[in-house]
DNA sequence: CTCATTGCAAAATATTTGCATAGTT
DNA sequence: AACTATGCAAATATTTTGCAATGAG
């Protein structure tokens, strides 16, 4: 796979926002933010390249259409669950010690390996509780 | 909302395959194969309304294109989880107090108000951990 | 020089919508 | 009769592909 500056450019701006989750269409604009010239064909032939070797992962919701991605950094995206809030649509991050003990539970008492990443947890965040 | 025969042949097929993920393509066929008429635009209408009332669940999955379909089961009235393996399609019942103690942190600590059937924890069941 | 990569536009895929007709209450 | 649901075809949205031109090694 011979190294090129679209290449180089869409990594960039995929590190630079670790912790979002981007779609095809805020990555295209994030790199035309900086003035770097990438096309779309591109830009989904060398998502699907990341995905496949493990450097991206990539997110696909019940209730969005596009496809969202997000650069894998051990430190921090095993280790958070995400929570997505019905009504505004907002991605929250969820980092709680409680976490590592229920996903323990469940691989000692229920006998199933529950992959963190893939948790998603669908309500209602703060500001649309207190709209009701 | 009215009661036609294309809704009770849509939600036959879906009760039938209670244990499958279809897709659209997969339950138009279905219905084709009892000689059931339905088209795809009342199919895709009527899904969306099953999906709002918590009928059925609608799954994507980053690998495949299109979204899955699968009824829920309301002889458990019971308030439980889910959790699919992402190896083998099972679909396997989470009862556990520790989940309930978990959702309810959430709740307080984190301020997220998480709905409960929409739940599914994906990962691997225990035939499929021992098959690695 | 060879072959991978890019960009463009067109195609493919999946889902949604407008509208006239048919069906339900 | 009033109003919802359906089917068709067209529209939309997202992603993928063919192909000629460009760039990397």
């Amino acid at each position: 796979m011979y190294d090129t500056k679209q290449k180089n450019y869409i990594l960039e701006v995929l590190k630079e926002n670790k912790e979002k989750h981007l779609n095809s269409e805020e990555i295209l604009d994030l790199l035309k933010n900086k003035n770097y010239k990438v096309s779309q064909a591109t830009l989904y032939r060398y998502l699907d390249k990341l995905e496949e070797t493990n450097i991206i992962r990539k997110f696909t919701k019940p209730h969005l259409s596009k496809a969202c991605y997000q650069y894998i950094d051990e430190k921090c995206s095993h280790s958070h669950f995400h929570m997505i809030c019905v009504e505004c649509n907002k991605l929250i991050h969820l980092d709680c010690d409680l976490m590592n003990n229920f996903i323990n539970h469940i691989e000692e008492h229920h006998e199933f390996k529950v992959l963190p990443e893939k948790v998603v947890y669908y309500g209602y965040c703060k500001e649309c509780r207190g709209e009701k």
